[in-house]
DNA sequence: CTGAAAGCGCTTACAG
DNA sequence: CTGAAAGCGCTTACAG
């Protein structure tokens, strides 16, 4: 910039206003400002900058990949976080922190305007941490109370209960739940198997259906051994929710080894997935896409709104996974009695 | 670090060099220091820091997310890349750049110290402009002509004799190649499948055996029709390579469709793929699993001797993919003419 | 519209 | 072993 500044014969200041736009240039000294930076191929440092300013305009997506693998349909999430943020003027990065000493590097150290939050758990330390260091931050999904945070989440009570309702209108009334786990360790009471759980439990109920719960680790091998485990303790069970996009393949392929056929003798809706991994079955899975665009675009403008003062987005928001149809659901082979 | 100067009653200086370990210290000072950064729970900002000792600190994982889906076996790379970099003391940011004005950014504004680039083109234009702006990096994947770079890659010359090796060996004389393409516009000329398609062309021929080559997108829908036009354009074929582990179950699902049996009327062995991948059908692949994790632990290797100035690393390296046996692969159902 | 100057929070020769 | 001081590359009141 000192350089620029001799060549275009202006104080670095003036350098500075013509980059940032902050003050009005004339314009002769715009263009001999321009022409010097072209010449000598000048790019503003951006760590001077940051620390100048306070401001970094970079965004970190905090994900524990090292322990919960990146894949599946929240790889979604980053993907429209991040063509959000570059719209918006800022970067967003995938911050694969872990343990708290990582966070706390990440979060005290001004390295980030601000945390996009994801994986929450139901009693999520990273939140008060993030609090404590008075960084700027929102969730992708929410804690057990979240009413004073800023977040996005898919709304898990509708949809299990959406879900519900589209088995019973087929004749369904023995139905399960194949989730993943709410996780162990620092990663445990993952916040939407907990949301499922509960409004699975009390719509069943509700509704005075037959209701089965299942458990199996999130991978296509697990899937399979989980085929048999449901048909030997729920043999009556004709439908199934599926909160286990990972073991969806192996599910279908245990059953159809089982000589269980999908749909007819075992319907499977999957929720908070997407097409593409419902497409990795046969039959290709119905399912209830999660909203990763809208909420990774959600995710970001929050936090935005934090960092530059605006306030025009609504600050806690929950949005439905939207019905996709497959071939996984059909009524039931046999129709319950008829009272 | 002025507070905590003040109050354990030493300079600045000193406080630096007991953060760092830069420069001797008495014990007594020393616990002085500390005392007082525990009491203002003091953490050294990293831009300071970073604007000082021009280092950040923070290497970056260059992948065009926004065009290409981040998802499947090079997930694992960024994870092993991010732990390999974490264990020494860098921070690794998946860094979603895409268009050269993003890339640009990253590099011309010091807020990395060095970057690991993925998805490498046989022609990149971004080892330009990253040797232009002198920006340290090394590859996850190489180039046409990588003699001048440091890289690490898949050694998909033997990796592909070694899988033509294993059909020929099962009595196969007709043999495919079905691969994702080699991209188009910006990510053209995509360098593991252009090496993979060279590698098997002379390998076949090398081995006077019959090739068929096909490419399809990389999802399992496109992988469902590719299954019709295998077996129209080739129905003397009796096994594929699959350079394509996204279309991998939609293509076992349509050749089942079409009332094929795998591997009785076609084997299929996925190329440069993982176990968890190769899961996601029935029967599950044969697989020559990508050796991710060894890849993305030497990429961040060859990144930080560049950094530190160290030189313990082989620059130019490239590992074989491991096979590893699932039930896709069996003699051919019909033995071939003996002559 | 432009400039001189202070300051962002550190690191690092240089002296002692 | 410790400190005073310059400097990293910018931004931003403050003056003019």
């Amino acid at each position: 910039m000192q350089d620029v500044a001799r060549l275009a014969n202006v104080s670095i200041a003036t350098v500075s206003f013509t980059v940032n736009n902050s003050k009005p240039v004339s314009p002769a000294t715009r263009a001999r400002v321009e022409a010097a930076m072209q010449e000598l191929g000048f790019r503003r440092n951006a760590v001077g900058r940051a620390l100048a300013s306070k401001r970094t305009h970079i965004l970190a997506l905090l994900y524990p990949a090292l322990q919960h693998r990146f894949r599946g349909t929240v790889v979604d999430f980053f993907t429209s976080a991040a063509s959000t943020a570059s719209e918006r003027g800022y970067n967003l990065v995938l911050w694969p922190a872990s343990n708290d000493s990582e966070l706390d590097e990440l979060t005290s150290t001004g390295l980030v305007d601000g945390v996009l939050l994801m994986e929450v758990q139901v009693d999520d330390p990273r939140v008060e941490q993030l609090t404590a260091s008075r960084t700027p931050f929102a969730l992708i999904g929410r804690t057990g109370d979240p009413s004073a945070l800023d977040y996005v989440d898919i709304d898990f009570e509708n949809t299990v209960a959406a879900a519900i309702e589209h088995l019973a209108q087929l004749g369904h009334t023995s139905i399960g739940l194949l989730d993943g786990g709410v996780g162990r360790g620092a990663l445990r009471g993952y916040a939407p198997v907990v949301r499922t759980r509960e409004s699975f439990a009390q719509e069943m109920a509700a509704r005075g259906l037959t209701a089965f719960s299942f458990t199996c680790d999130e991978n296509p091998a697990a899937g399979r051994e989980a085929a048999a485990t449901l048909m030997n303790e729920a043999p009556g069970m004709t439908a199934l929710l599926l909160m286990n996009e990972h073991a969806g393949p192996g599910l279908v392929t245990g059953l159809h080894r089982l000589g269980m056929s999908v749909p007819a003798d075992l319907s499977i809706l999957s929720l908070a997935s997407s097409r593409e991994m419902a497409a990795m079955t046969d039959p290709d899975l119905s399912v209830l896409s999660a909203p990763s665009i809208e909420l990774g675009r959600r995710g970001v403008e929050l936090l935005i709104d934090q960092l530059d003062g605006g306030n025009q987005h609504e600050r806690q928001s929950l949005v439905m996974c939207a019905f996709e149809p497959g071939n996984s659901t059909a009524p039931p082979r046999r129709a319950p009695p008829s009272e």
